[in-house]
DNA sequence: CCCTGATTCGC
DNA sequence: GCGAATCAGG
């Protein structure tokens, strides 16, 4: 099968539905999610409302080369690598959802330059804005944000932790309180 | 192990 | 442009 006008279609309406890839591909038929995914980049709407799932850790790894079946002749490949490779952030952000959340927040009292070493770095608006800011509050102790971003942070694990015990627990309620 | 999207790269 | 292979992660 073939990228129809049609079955494009179908594709970005599906995907911006929120169907996932291997749902649009069995939908389509004839293409495997692979495809339906590598179409989708194509077409660039790769990122779409993530309710939560930030499947994205500004990581890249090298790949590690694939054996490749070379049928006829091989060809000569002498290293052509790519010597330059994009940047990476030193300090991965902590992840957040920018584009269209409705969570809003106090803009920070940091800036970039303000920011000291006990501020909470949770940056806060967008950081390709001029009203971008850090929250600058104390930051908690070991941690680079204070204790409500940390929270958010390093999340839930969805699934229920073992419990606290009492003791733990009604003590660091305590300094909380 | 099931699933998810992301990325690479031979075709 | 296409998509399998592969990856990272929930």
């Amino acid at each position: 099968m073939s990228w129809t006008d049609e079955r494009v279609e179908t594709l970005k309406k599906l995907w911006q539905e929120g169907h996932s890839a291997s749902q649009i591909a069995k939908q389509l038929g004839g293409v495997t999610r692979n495809a339906v995914i590598g179409k989708v980049h194509r077409l660039g709407l790769s990122g779409r409302a993530a309710p939560s799932q930030p499947t994205r850790p500004l990581y890249k790894p090298a790949r590690p080369p694939r054996p490749a079946a070379s049928t006829t002749s091989h060809a000569e490949r002498p290293a052509a690598q790519t010597p330059v490779r994009r940047s990476e952030p030193v300090l991965a952000r902590p992840v957040i959802s920018q584009p269209v959340t409705p969570y809003v927040e106090e803009p920070g009292t940091a800036t970039v330059l303000t920011l000291g070493a006990k501020m909470c770095k949770w940056p806060i608006g967008d950081p390709s804005s001029d009203s971008f800011s850090f929250c600058g509050r104390r930051s908690d102790d070991g941690t680079p944000y204070c204790v409500e971003h940390g929270r958010v942070a390093y999340q839930p694990s969805q699934k229920a932790k073992k419990r606290d015990n009492g003791a733990d627990l009604s003590r660091n309620l305590r300094r909380y309180l």
